[in-house]
DNA sequence: CAGGGACGATACCCTGACGGTATCGCCGCA
DNA sequence: TGCGGCGATACCGTCAGGGTATCGTCCCTG
C-alpha cells in the first residue's frame, strides 16, 4: 500500500464526501474515486458503503483510517527525524522539544537547567504551541520530546515519566462571590451562566460552538478572566502567573493533573534520554 | 515520501550495495541508483556515502532506516488489519494471539479457557512461531496480541501486562555429572565445551554460526538434548514438558524471565482487551 | 603498469499509472 | 418531470518509474 492511497483514503473517510475529498486533496474527483475502488479492490475489503445520499464507512473502514492515520504519522515521522538529523557532524545537532504555552513554565526552566548542566548536552529547541498540539508534534516527528498533561493529553503509544501531579484551581475575577471560598466543587464553577468556559481554536484554525468567548493567547485568556468574561480551570501550578485582578480557589473535585515529559517509545538518541533523566533529577 | 520509496532505501541500507538490493526488490540497479539519490534530494539530506568501494549510512541515514523501518511496520499493520477486519457482521470476527511454539502452554491454555468463558468473547486464532517472531507478526499487524518474554522479546512500542515471572533451569541429560546438584551457576553451565547451546533458524531460513547442532522444533531440541548433545536454558515451567531421560537443574545467577501478554497501545479491538482482562483475572 | 572486474552513476527509451475533462446514471426533490 | 447533487465510467495525455546499454572510477593482480 502507497502513502498517497492512504492519504486519499483517509481524506475521503474523514469527509464522507468524494468531492470535498478531492478538494481537500488537491486533485479532481474521478481519478479518487478510481483510487478508492481501486484500493477496496486490492485489499479485497468493501471500505466504504455508497448507498446514495451519503458514503459510511464500514467496519473495515473504520480499522483502515484509524491505523491509516498512525501510518501516516510514522511516514511522516521518519520524514522529519531524518530531515533535522544533522549530516554527520556538520552543523550543531539539537532537541526539539514540545511543550504547551503558558503551561508548567518553572518546571521546564528548572528542567532545561540541568540538562544544560549534563555533559554532552545539545541544543534545545523549545516549541511552544497550542493546547494538545504537542502530541501531534510528537507523532509526526516534528519533536523530539514533549511535556505533556495526562488526563488532557493522549499519551498511548509514547514512553513517559511522571514529573508532577497537582490540582486544579477555578481563577475568578477579584471581588467574585466564590472568591471569599478557600474551595469549591467543580460543578459549582462550571455551570455559572455569567462565567463560561473560553474556547480555543482548533487544529483547523476555527472555534468550537459555545458561550464563552474565543481566545488565541493566555495573555488574552487572563485579561478576559479579570474583566469577569470567562472562567479558567487551571493547573495548581498557574497561580504564580497571577496577578492582583485574579484569584484562584482551588477546586476540590477536579481530576488530578499530571505533568510527565513523553517521547517516542523507539526513540535512539541520546539527547532524549539525557533529558529524560534530567527531569526526572530535577 | 512514499513507502515504494522507504522500502527502496531500507533495502540498500540493509545491504549497504545497490546491486543486491535491486536484486531483492525484483528491479534493475539503474532505477534504484536514481530512487536514493532522488530521495535524498527532496529530503535535502544525504542518507549514504559512496565513497569507491564501500557504501556507509550516514546519520541520517541511520535515523531513516530505524524510522523508516517502524513506518513500514505501521503501514504493513494497517492493511493486515484492515484485510482481517470482518466486513460488518459477515463472517465471524476473530483475533490473533502469536505465542511461541511450546512456550507458557499451561498459562496459554488456562488464558484461552477463561477468555472463552467471557461473554461476547470470540474465535482466538492462535499462531505458534519461532522465538523472536511474535513481535515482528504483532508489529506488522498479522497478530492482534501476544505472548512475549522479557528481556528476550523487544517489548518498546508495545502496551504490556506482566503475568508471570520465573527463573530459568538447564536442561541436561539424565545421568550428566551436573545433575547432582540442586543447582548451578550460568557459567558452568554456558562453558561446556560438550554442551554447547543450539541454533535456530533466523527470519531467512538460515542459520547462525556455531559449535551447537541445529534444530528446527521443540521436539528436535528435547531429543538433542537427550543424546547429551545440546544444552537447554529454559523458564521453570518448561520443566513440565521434559520426560525422564532430561533433568532440570535451577540456574541461580541466570535472569528472570516474565512473561507478558502484549498488543499495539493504539488498539481499540474489544477482544483485545477483553483477553488482557482474561489474562489478568486467570 | 596495463588489464580486468566490481560497482555505482548516467544516458536514453518505453510503458503504464495517474491525473484531467466530459459525461453518464442514479436518486431525491421541487 | 425536470433539475441538481454526487459518485462512477470513458477516454485521453503526460511523466514518473522501470529497463538496457554504457561510462567512470577504483582496486586488485599478474
Amino acid at each position: 500500500m502507497e502513502t498517497r492511497e492512504l492519504r486519499y483514503f483517509v481524506a475521503v473517510a474523514e469527509e464522507l464526501h468524494f468531492g470535498r475529498a478531492a478538494q481537500r486533496l488537491g486533485i479532481a474527483q474521478p481519478p479518487l474515486s478510481r483510487a478508492i475502488s481501486q484500493l477496496e479492490r486490492r485489499l479485497g475489503v468493501a471500505l466504504l458503503k455508497r448507498d446514495s445520499r451519503a458514503v459510511t464507512l464500514t467496519e473495515a473502514g473504520a480499522v483502515l483510517l484509524h491505523e491509516g492515520r498512525a501510518a501516516l504519522d510514522a511516514v511522516e515521522a521518519a520524514e522529519q527525524r531524518t530531515r533535522r538529523a544533522a549530516p554527520a557532524g556538520t552543523g550543531h545537532a539539537s532537541v526539539v522539544l514540545a511543550t504547551k504555552a503558558g503551561a508548567s513554565g518553572e518546571l521546564l526552566a528548572k528542567l532545561l537547567h540541568a540538562y544544560a548542566a549534563e555533559p554532552g548536552s545539545v541544543d534545545v529547541d523549545v516549541v511552544l504551541c497550542g493546547p494538545g498540539e504537542q502530541e501531534r508534534l510528537l507523532r509526526t516527528g516534528r519533536a523530539d520530546v514533549a511535556i505533556l498533561h495526562h488526563p488532557f493529553d493522549d499519551l498511548t503509544g509514547f514512553d513517559t515519566e511522571e514529573l508532577l501531579t497537582e490540582g486544579q484551581v477555578a481563577v475568578l475575577p477579584a471581588g467574585h462571590p466564590l472568591t471569599t471560598r478557600t474551595s469549591v466543587q467543580l460543578n459549582e464553577v462550571t455551570d455559572l451562566p455569567d462565567l463560561p468556559l473560553p474556547r480555543w481554536p482548533g487544529v483547523d484554525g476555527s472555534y468550537p460552538d459555545g458561550p464563552g468567548p474565543e481566545a488565541q493567547s493566555h495573555s488574552q485568556l487572563f485579561q478576559l478572566a479579570a474583566l469577569g468574561r470567562t472562567l479558567l480551570v487551571l493547573p495548581d501550578s498557574a497561580r504564580s502567573q497571577l496577578n492582583d485582578d485574579l484569584v484562584a480557589v482551588p477546586i476540590v473535585d477536579a481530576p488530578d493533573v499530571t505533568t510527565v515529559i513523553a517521547w517516542p517509545p523507539h526513540s535512539r538518541s541520546r539527547a532524549v534520554a539525557d533529558l529524560v533523566r534530567a527531569a526526572l533529577r530535577r
